[in-house]
DNA sequence: CTAATCCCGACAAAAAGACTCGGGTATTGT
DNA sequence: ACAATACCCGAGTCTTTTTGTCGGGATTAG
């Protein structure tokens, strides 16, 4: 029941764009080292951000990337769902692969478990917006 | 964010002992067979069951497992954690490591996410018991 | 005794995860 | 124009975890 790091670093990242947020792009050297994260590990993680719509980018020179909205308008859940795909806690509740939860015939009961449990993981990740992550007082949070 | 095949298969054999819970002990070999799980992969998970207290086993000819308490009395929480040991979304979570979460001094606001996360799933799987896997009527289980 | 069964540890194959590498392309400051 | 800075992309590699397999030893009913 891990999450993955690239779903760890990309939370913690995408918090230092909060926090610079209407700062202008911030590279993603910069937020490697403020992080400690590889830099070419972050490569790999920011065109999943930026597919799922959360950034946008700046390529050139004095480049980087900008959230595309605002922070209180970004969930945690929006962030790992975009770098880990859907949660899916059980094989058997992933769309593509369709297999069988037990072999038993009609309603699986064990399966209804493992969707709540779905559910829930996704709730608890949507209820906490990236604003609540950064260490600003409400008042200097860029609307 | 997946559960280990251990944990699933873990849960559906818990489920084929809470069946047949007081009808004898039942080997691995029958439970191998009804829910189509390899049986050298059943011997590797049932000692975690016995070390956590939820089953007890019967050595030798016509021996088997038997759930130690009833399955009203076990969590399906309590399955899951017996063969994958405790929750934990991040490493920084995890007892035995205790790397701190982000390098940030002080308290780190993205590790009370995880903390609750961790304690959102548990909640979930402690919230459904043995008694409710299994297709039998109310009156039908074993007290 | 024999067959069934739990028990245990080591081993192995496969998959996933976590990066690394080597380039390519767009943009900007000088 | 040119070099420096970034984003961009796909392949490759190393490690760890997962998912088993294998062989045999201990225990008990019949």
């Amino acid at each position: 029941m891990r999450l993955s790091a690239k779903a760890e670093y990309g939370v913690r990242a995408m918090a230092v764009l909060a926090f610079y947020y209407r700062g202008g792009p911030v590279s993603l050297r910069a937020i490697a080292e403020q992080e400690e994260i590889s830099l070419k590990f972050l490569e790999q993680i920011f065109p999943d951000l930026r597919r799922a719509g959360l950034i946008h980018s700046v390529r050139g020179s004095r480049g980087g990337y900008m959230l595309s909205r605002s922070p209180g308008n970004i969930k945690v859940g929006d962030i790992v769902r975009a770098v880990e795909g859907p949660i899916t806690p059980v094989s058997c509740l992933s769309e593509s692969g369709e297999e069988p939860c037990c072999h038993r015939k009609g309603d699986c009961l064990t399966r209804q478990v493992w969707e709540k449990l779905r559910d829930r993981i996704n709730d608890v990740l949507d209820e906490v917006f990236l604003s609540e992550l950064i260490d600003l007082k409400p008042a200097e949070i860029l609307k």
